[in-house]
RNA sequence: GCGCACAUAGCUCAGUUGGUUAGAGCGCCACCCUGAUAAGGUGGAGGUCCCAAGUUCGAAUCUUGGUGUGCGCACCA
């Protein structure tokens, strides 16, 4: 027996049913214990993390992470899913910092790190409840409890020893980094955050003169002319950079006053971009006379005056004649041609020049600006090591002015110090304009009143540009979904990769593990808390030691974090009595996250054989904001450390360095750590804004649950776009799938439910013995089961759409392809719904429990359901699940697997599929449609029998098929009879149409004129010439054409005046006599309508019987109950018909034939 | 500025290697069917397939240019 089912389902109440039985019989880990033949299926989970709630878009990821595994798994893949958090970061602390009320990095060390970092440890799991609720509840199966941590103690040496691979290999080292600089908190910002925070100001904008110097060094006449919108850099200047490409002009300028040939005064002849001398012209109001022009390039090494002399000043120290020598004398060999020239203060070439703004001659100020900075490195790598110009920085990292600044500067918060720097500038007549400009400068996103600014920070780097090759070498392996973004996307950021600034100055977070030599300066990595454990002469560890004894609910991971590792020390080997101190960086945390295909396992401290059987990935998945994130950090990583390089270098290394003689070696050949990536497409709030929690433009993931399910979520996802389309989140759409898709399957499954516990169609009884998964070959061993080739032509066909499908959506899932996959589902489902059972009722509902055809219909639907679960299940696996239980293990008393998602998927059996059958089922569909279409058109609802169809082929083949299926053409239209209309002239008129696809090749440019001319030739000759010669001949102005009958296509049409439609296929026509008999048949089935609309109103059950008086003065009433009472009385289970009312029941009245009408309607209590 | 993607019905989206009359669902209107019934079916209205040029016998589809949107990168001296 199978459980009764309820009409409508309440899905929310299902699934959290189904929920618990997984949890209580432990479905997902005996999922996991099943036979695997195919293997492992290895799945990375991309670590969320739990310090902001879930939204939407997390469910989109978790869903898709969830599909794939679940479908690999029922085709015999052993996909373990191991969970993750990601746990450190900024954001991390910039919640705790909310929390205290602070701000900046002082008020965090006021605070004091130590209790700073027991908060964000604990901050870390604020949401993680909500997030494993999410999980469970939309049904994404990973191992929670198995998860990994990036701020456990494991995972933290897995990223050591991965870092100190890289120092070891030279990967790692120390440089600048020009960064976004909140000089009040001290801290640099992410881009992320720095582009939260632009907003338009006025700045002051200054031309300023750079007087050129002669050979002699003494100042000329003649100034460059820049401009900058930061005067306070200009005590920083080191270059005057130009483009070499472009004309420059050497202009007089002619201030009023001036004359032409008169005396200039000081430096008042410059140099300006030809293209802007029209404009800056303009700007100051008068005249700019050019003397001569050149190109950028002859402006190259001339030597000029900076504004401000300091540096200029300043004593070198890096001669050895033991004099003096101010920098701006400073002179040095360039190793590539020998020649000596001046290091600083010279006319550079750069790029990215242009003439949009300025003069075309930019102030180069190397520490506070990142295209400044590169152009400082190009410099420098001209010289020999340590020869060529230094980085000069007036500005502390507070953000004043140190004693290197102008004297009216110092201590002084440098953006107050433009206006005085403008006054000085003017004081030494080099300024040459000033005004106001607006643009949009970055300002901190935490103190809307800070601007920031661009400031050198020492910083820790990997050496990812040198792999970049590998790196893309290694992309162009992985099969990227959707394709594009290989070569898009992400191969451009490959491309245009730099080194990977790994440090932060920041306090949670990896620590880096290098110390460095209080005496020599040099350094160390350290890959493990033990290694360090074991160095000479340690100490510091006493301090995490008190504390944890201070407070023993510490957790035990924070030992390897600051500030405790950072108390730990130990002798130098470099020099004696020296000690070693760690550096106090952290590192970025998106290293975490790209290690954890191997510190997920603690790799290679421990579980080295578990990293080499799950590496690399077979599949992960991430929405596209992670193309610079997961995507990158993850592949950066593996390239630089499991690459090519890894096996060569690791070689050169220490024999007992046990790390890397663990270097995997079965598949380092590319694409690693991932193979298949599915990039998701941004999820959008319902306004198509970016969903945000201020413009609560979602609803929960909760609430949702709640109101449609999980299912419903699920299913929208999968199967309305494709996953890496932007994503419109639509509310209504969610709930629209439960009716589309949830609901209609639902109603075939409780369809089949009421009427196999009717007829006692019982598998328990039916099937003896082990059941397993109920496949075909075990539902064959059943009573009363026949072989498919046995059944009627609607069961063969809808068992061939069936596997059909199964074999269609096997074939889309293995290429990662959900959307096609689940659009085939649909599909199928509606096929059995609207097709399938629809036309299948009256087998149904025979009276002869045991006749043959009957049960072949409840064989057929009950595999097509049991089937269907299996599909759906990686889908919807709650709405499978508990149609399963059911179906299968209710049904058989619990002989059948516990679960689908212990099943084996349906790949489809080719030998059931008659792709013929689907053709011809196609056109009877066809066929009826169009004979409902002609009903409507000529107004004769489908209750009203008819004498007759009649259909026009378009092609005669399928006329003997059709005929065969005149019995279902007739039900479904309502007609006595169906016939084929060979002369059909009177109905329809014909079109002749070129077949454009395989005309359009052999005949090209004549094709117009062949079309033309098929319009204006009577088409029935065309057909009679077709039918005796086999081809048609047409004459054209260039001469004649000859098609055969597969070039031309037949249209019909058809015509006015008939109860008729066409389709391509076809043309139906209806008859529209009507005789006494059917008028009264017609009536016949009024009654039998109103009889079950009563019975339902009287709320009987399926298989109540009922007497029922029909009371109408009609005589065509009462002719249609006597002529078809018995007909009446079959359908609507009725044991006694008469036209009398019936004592003590209520008649419903209505109207029939145009007479009022009683019905009185009575159940039979046995 | 550069790159990637997207642009099709009121809404959400499909549209296979270029091919005849561009589809689906929802919504709207009309009708129908109904013991699966808070479903189902048929029909209708609704499209300059973002614009322009080109290739082609033929372009929603290919090419080029443009417009708009989203995302990313760079720059903002």
């Amino acid at each position: 027996m199978f459980q009764p089912v309820a009409g409508s389902a309440h899905f929310p109440t299902l699934e959290t049913d189904v929920i618990r039985f997984w949890k209580e019989r432990r479905i997902y880990e005996k999922s996991l214990a099943r036979p695997a033949p195919q293997g492992p299926f290895i799945f990375f989970e991309g670590p969320p993390t739990a310090n902001g709630k879930p939204h939407p878009g997390h469910c989109l990821t978790r869903a898709i992470k969830d599909l794939f595994p679940r479908y690999r798994t029922m085709r015999g893949y052993r996909c373990e899913r191991k969970a993750g958090w990601d746990t450190h970061g900024l954001p991390v602390e910039v919640e705790v910092c909310k929390e205290l009320g602070i701000h900046s990095k002082a008020e965090i060390e006021a605070f004091g790190v130590e209790p700073f970092i027991h908060k964000c440890q604990e901050s870390v799991w604020r949401y993680m409840q909500q997030w494993e609720r999410l999980t469970e509840r939309l049904g994404f199966w990973v191992d929670l409890e198995a998860a990994y941590v990036t701020y456990h103690q494991t995972f933290v040496e897995s990223v050591w020893w991965s870092l100190k691979t890289l120092f070891d290999r030279g990967l790692l080292y120390q440089g600048h980094k020009i960064v976004w600089w909140w000089a009040q908190g001290g801290t640099a910002l992410s881009s992320g955050e720095v582009g939260q925070g632009y907003r338009e100001v006025a700045d002051p904008s200054v031309y300023v003169k750079f007087p050129l110097l002669d050979d002699a060094g003494k100042p000329t006449d003649t100034s460059l002319l820049v401009w900058t919108t930061t005067p306070w850099t200009l005590p920083s200047n080191q270059f005057a950079a130009v483009h070499p490409d472009l004309e420059y002009s050497i202009v007089q300028s002619l201030a009023p006053g001036d004359t032409p040939g008169g005396a200039p005064a000081h430096g008042d002849k410059l140099i300006i971009a030809s293209a802007l001398v029209e404009t800056i012209a303009k700007k100051v109001g008068h005249e700019l006379q050019v003397l001569s022009t050149c190109k950028g390039t002859d402006l190259l090494g001339k030597r000029y005056l900076p504004p401000f002399d300091y540096y200029w000043q300043k004593d070198s120290g890096n001669e050895d004649t033991g004099n003096p020598i101010p920098m701006g004398e400073v002179v040095a060999t360039i190793v590539s041609t020998g020649s000596r020239i001046h290091v600083a203060w010279r006319v550079v070439e750069a790029e990215f020049v242009t003439i949009d703004s300025g003069t075309g001659i930019v102030h180069i100020a190397p520490a506070f600006g990142e295209v400044d900075f590169q152009v400082l490195l190009r410099e420098q790598s001209q010289f020999r090591d340590g020869m060529g110009p230094p980085l000069i920085c007036a500005v502390a990292s507070d953000g004043t002015f140190t004693k290197d600044g102008p004297e009216f500067c110092r201590g002084r918060w440098v953006k107050d110090c433009d206006k005085d720097i403008q006054r000085d500038l003017k004081r030494h007549g080099l300024l040459f304009h000033q005004e106001q400009y607006l643009h949009d400068y970055p300002f901190c996103w935490r103190a809307d009143n800070d601007p920031l600014i661009q400031y050198p920070r020492k910083s820790w780097f990997v050496k990812t540009s040198q792999y970049k090759d590998q790196m893309l070498a290694n992309n162009r392996e992985i099969n990227w979904l959707p394709e594009h973004i290989k070569d898009g996307r992400f191969g451009n950021f490959l491309e245009s990769n730099v080194d990977w600034a790994l440090s932060r100055e920041r306090y949670w977070g990896t620590p880096l593990p290098i110390w460095v030599c209080e005496k020599t300066g040099r350094q160390e990595a350290v890959g493990s808390y033990d290694e360090l454990l074991q160095k000479p002469g340690i100490a510091g560890t006493d301090v995490w030691l008190k504390a944890k004894q201070a407070n023993p609910k510490l957790v035990d991971d924070l030992r390897v974090h600051k500030p405790y590792i950072d108390a730990v020390t130990y002798d130098s080997p470099f020099s004696p009595g020296a000690r070693m101190r760690r550096v106090s960086e952290v590192i970025d945390c998106w290293y975490d996250s790209g290690a954890m295909p191997f510190a997920q396992w603690g790799y290679p401290h421990q579980n080295q054989a578990k990293f080499r059987e799950q590496w690399p990935a077979d599949f992960i998945s991430e929405a596209i904001d992670q193309t610079r994130g997961w995507f990158y950090s993850q592949l950066a990583i593996s390239t630089l450390l499991f690459g090519p390089d890894a096996k060569a270098e690791s070689g050169k290394l220490k024999a007992d360095d046990t790390a890397n003689r663990l270097l995997p070696t079965a598949h380092s050949s590319f694409p690693h750590p991932f193979r298949n990536c599915i990039v998701l497409g941004l999820m959008l709030g319902e306004d198509g804004q970016k969903m945000s929690k201020s413009k609560r433009n979602y609803r929960e993931p909760n609430e949702i649950f709640d109101r449609y399910g999980a299912d419903a979520l699920r299913w929208y996802f999968f199967a309305s776009q494709p996953p890496w389309t932007t994503i419109r989140y639509s509310e209504q759409s969610i709930k629209d799938s439960i009716p589309e898709f949830l609901l209609r399957l639902w109603n075939c499954y409780s369809f089949f439910v009421i009427y196999a516990n009717i007829d006692g169609f019982d598998p328990d009884k039916l099937l003896s013995g082990d059941v397993g998964q109920l496949d075909a070959s075990v539902l064959s061993r059943a009573k009363s089961y026949r072989p498919i080739k046995e059944r009627s032509e609607l069961d063969r066909w809808i068992l061939s759409e069936l596997h059909r499908t199964a074999a269609a959506v096997v074939e889309r899932m293995d290429a990662y392809d959900n959307y096609t996959a689940a659009s085939h589902v649909t599909a199928f489902v509606d096929a059995l719904s609207n097709w399938y059972v629809r036309r299948s009722r009256d087998r149904f509902w025979a009276a002869d429990k045991q006749a043959v055809d009957k049960l072949d219909a409840y064989w057929t639907l009950y595999e097509c359901l049991l089937t269907t679960a299996k599909l759906v299940a990686p889908f919807v696996p709650f709405l499978a699940e508990t149609l399963w239980q059911n179906l299968a293990v209710a049904a058989t008393n619990g002989r059948a697997a516990e679960s689908v998602h212990l099943c084996d998927y349906p790949s489809g059996d080719a030998t059931v599929v008659d792709e013929q059958l689907s053709t011809q089922m196609n056109l009877v569909c066809d066929v009826v449609s169009l004979g409902r279409n002609a009903r409507v058109g000529a107004k004769l609802k489908v209750r009203q029998p008819l004498a007759k169809v009649e259909i026009v082929l378009a092609q005669p083949k399928y006329q003997a098929w059709l005929e065969s299926h005149a019995g279902l053409i007739r039900e479904e239209l309502n007609v006595k009879s169906v016939e084929f209309a060979a002369k059909a002239d009177q109905y329809v008129s014909y079109s002749v149409l070129p077949d454009l696809k395989k005309l359009g090749p052999k005949v090209g440019k004549r094709l117009p004129a062949i079309k033309s001319a098929l319009t204006t030739v009577d088409a029935p000759t065309l057909l009679s010439q077709l039918e005796s010669t086999g081809k048609v001949v047409l004459t054209l102005p260039d001469g004649p054409v000859e098609l055969t009958g597969e070039e031309i296509q037949v249209r019909m049409t058809a015509k006015e005046g008939w109860a008729a439609a066409h389709g391509p296929q076809a043309v139906v026509v209806m008859s529209t006599e009507l005789t006494p008999s059917l008028i009264a048949e017609g009536w016949a089935r009024e009654l039998v309508h109103a009889i079950q609309g009563r019975r339902k109103d009287l709320n009987c059950e399926y298989t109540d019987r009922i007497r029922v008086g029909v009371v109408s003065e009609s005589a065509e009433i009462a002719q249609a109950v006597q002529e078809f009472g018995d007909e009446i009385k079959g359908e609507t289970l009725c044991v006694d018909l008469h036209g009398k009312p019936i004592a003590g029941v209520t008649p419903e009245e209505s109207t029939l034939a145009g007479k009022p009408l009683a019905l009185y309607v009575e159940v039979v209590r046995s």
